[in-house]
DNA sequence: CTGTTAGCGCTTTCAC
DNA sequence: GTGAAAGCGCTAACAG
C-alpha cells in the first residue's frame, strides 16, 4: 500500500480512503490512486483491517453431514449470497457432536463474525463460548431462540399437511412416518407436526408406523423393513428426508417389492437426485435459496440485537408430485372418484 | 494477551512462546501461563500473525459445481486432512469459467497460502495472478505442470481397462463412450485413454458410439438418446462421471429400456448415491481420502519448489461392479461359459 | 530463561 | 483535501 501510495505521489492514507470509497478525496487524485491500484494489480490484505476492528467477514457454517447432496448445495447457495456483500463462508463438517467443541474453537480462532448452525443436534454447552463473545448465531429448525441466537424454522408443518393431503386423496388411510435421530427436541416437533397432518386430515394417527431413521440411506432402509414385517403394515410413508426415502425404496426393493406400487413414499428435500432416480420421488421441498436468504436475514437481526432474544423466521417448504406416490393397492376403484 | 500476560505475571513474550510451544520457557512458568490461558479461555488471533508473515493458514478449494456431491464429499475429506494441520479450506465453486477470475481475486484478498482447482476447465491466464503472487498451484486431473503448479490426474487409464475387460467378459462388443465438456485438453486425454483401453482389450473402437455430456445429468440423458437412436448402438456405454451415468439410466427408462437389460452402463466417481439406485451402478471409484491426500502432498511439494516445473501425481482408481452391467441382449449364449 | 521493542498493513483521528 | 502517526495482536530479534 505504501508502494502505491509513493507511485501515487500521495499518501497511504488517501490511498486507503479512495479504496473504502470516501468522498473526501477530489476526483482526480482519486482516479489516479485508482489507476495505479489497478495498474499494479494492487489487492488490500483484509488481516490488517481485520486485526484493528475484531471483523473478519467470515460466516461459520456448520453442517452435520457434507455427504449428503442437500447441505453441498446450501453451502453454494450461502456462498452466492455472502459473495455478494463481500464474506467468506468457513464451512465446518461435524460427524459426531463432540466434535462441535473443536468447531466452535476453530471459528473463535478465525474470528467468525458469527455462525450459522444447521445441525440443531448439540447442547447448547458446546455453543456457549460463541455466546460469550458476543458472536451472533443462527440456528436453522431448532425452533427455540435465546439472547444471540435467532431460528430459522423449515415450515415442515405445511409440508405434511399437503403431503398427507396429497396421499389421503389417492386413498391412502395407513400413513406411516420415518423420522431422524436429531436432538430430542427437533424430533419431536416433526413427530408432531405429522401427527397434526394426519389428524388434520380426518385420519387416524397410528404410533405403531413411525420408526426413527438416522438421516442416512441405511436409516430408511432398516425403518420400512421394520415397517413392512408388520401384521398391518402403512401403505403411505413420509420420510425425514430424501436420503431417508431413498433407502426407504431401496428396501422396499430389496423386499421384492416395487415402489409405488407396495408403498408409496414422499421425501424432504428435494435433491435434484431425486428427480432422476427410478422412480422419481415425490418429495417435500425445501428452497435453499430462500433458506439462505432466511439465514442471512436471521444473522443480521441477531447482529443488530444482541442483547435481545433472537428471533424466529420461517421458510416455506412445497409438494413436489412425481412418481414414488400411487393409489395403494387395496384402494377401492370407487376412491378414484374423489 | 496482555491480558493474560498481566494475570499470569508474565510479559506477553513469553504468553507467546508458551502458546507456540517453545521449549526455552521454564516448565512451572508454562504451566501457570497455560493455567491462565484455558481459564481465561483465551483464544489467541490468527490475524494478527497473519499480518506479519503473510500466510493465512488457508488454502482455496475451486470447485466447478457443489451440486454434485463428489465435490461436497471432496470438501469434507480436504478439510478433514487440514484439520490435522491447523488450516482451513476457502471453498469456492466456479459455475461459469468467467467467475474464476473473481474467485482468483477473493483468494488473493483472503492471502490463501495456496490452491487446489478441482475444475481444469480454465485457461491459464485466470490463474496467472496466482502464479505471479507465488502462491502454490495444485491442479487435478489436468495433464500438465508448470512452474509453480503441480498436478493430481487421476488415472482414468487403468479405470476404463479394468471396465472395458469387464465389459467384455460379459460380451459386450459394441462400447460406447458419454465424455464430459471440459476443457479441450482433458477431454482428449480421457478419450484417448478410453480408446486406448477398447483397443487394449482387443475391441473395435468405434468413433461414432461416443458423445458429449456435460457431467451433468441431462448430459447423460440426452448423450443416451442420441447414441439409441442409431441403427447399431452400443450394448454398453461408460460415461464421464456417476451423474452422466445416471441420467443415461434416466435415458433409457424414458426410451422404455431396462439397465441393464438394453444398455449395460459404467459411471466413474462412485457417488454414495451410485448404490442405492436401480440399478445400483457398477463405476470406477475415485477415492475421495486418496485423492485430498494427493492434493496435499502436491501443494507441499509445490511449496517446496515454487522455483521449478511443478511434479504429476498420481491417484487410483478401481471398478466396483453392481447391477448396471450384465450381459448384452444379443450375446450369444456360449459366451457365458468363457 | 524472560522482558522489551519493533513492525506486519491498514484505518482513522487529528493536524495542517 | 491530504498527510502524519497511532494502534489493532502477535512474534522474533535482541537485551538483560
Amino acid at each position: 500500500m505504501r508502494e502505491i501510495a509513493r507511485r501515487a505521489g500521495v499518501s497511504c492514507a488517501t490511498v486507503s480512503r479512495v479504496l473504502s470509497g470516501s468522498s473526501l478525496v477530489r476526483e482526480d487524485t482519486a482516479k489516479k490512486v485508482r489507476d495505479v491500484v489497478s495498474e499494479a494489480g494492487f489487492i488490500p490484505n483484509p488481516s490488517a483491517a481485520m486485526l484493528k476492528y475484531g471483523r473478519s467477514r467470515t460466516y461459520g457454517l456448520v453442517l452435520p453431514d457434507l455427504q449428503n447432496p442437500f447441505f453441498g448445495e446450501f453451502v453454494g447457495a450461502f456462498e452466492d449470497l455472502l459473495i455478494d456483500i463481500d464474506h467468506e463462508v468457513l464451512p465446518i463438517s461435524v460427524q459426531t457432536s463432540d466434535k462441535l467443541v473443536k468447531s466452535v474453537r476453530r471459528m473463535l480462532m478465525r474470528q467468525v463474525d458469527g455462525a450459522v448452525l444447521v445441525s440443531s443436534e448439540f447442547d447448547t454447552g458446546a455453543v456457549e463460548p460463541l455466546l460469550l463473545r458476543q458472536i451472533p448465531l443462527v440456528t436453522v429448525d431448532r425452533r427455540s431462540v435465546q439472547v444471540g441466537c435467532s431460528d430459522v424454522s423449515i415450515d415442515y408443518e405445511r409440508g405434511f399437511v399437503e403431503a398427507v393431503l396429497h396421499l389421503k386423496s389417492l386413498g391412502h388411510k395407513r400413513i406411516g412416518y420415518i423420522g431422524g435421530t436429531k436432538g430430542p427436541h427437533t424430533s419431536e416437533v416433526r413427530a408432531n407436526a405429522f401427527e397434526q397432518a394426519i389428524r388434520g386430515a380426518g385420519l387416524v394417527f397410528y404410533p405403531g408406523l413411525t420408526r426413527r431413521g438416522n438421516y442416512q440411506v441405511t436409516g430408511g432402509e432398516a425403518a420400512v423393513m421394520s415397517l413392512m414385517k408388520m401384521p398391518a403394515p402403512p401403505t403411505a410413508i413420509i420420510t425425514a428426508n430424501d436420503l431417508t426415502a431413498l433407502g426407504a425404496a431401496l428396501g422396499i426393493h430389496r423386499l421384492g417389492g416395487v415402489v409405488p406400487r407396495d408403498l408409496s413414499i414422499v421425501g424432504v428435500d428435494d435433491l435434484f437426485l431425486s428427480e432422476v432416480v427410478q422412480p422419481p420421488l415425490t418429495t417435500i421441498r425445501i428452497p435453499r435459496k430462500r433458506l439462505a436468504t432466511a439465514c442471512l436475514q436471521a444473522m443480521n437481526y441477531t447482529k443488530q440485537n444482541l442483547e435481545r432474544i433472537g428471533a424466529e423466521f420461517s421458510v416455506p417448504t412445497q409438494l413436489i408430485v412425481r412418481e414414488s406416490t400411487a393409489r395403494p393397492k387395496s384402494a377401492p376403484k370407487k376412491k378414484s372418484k374423489r
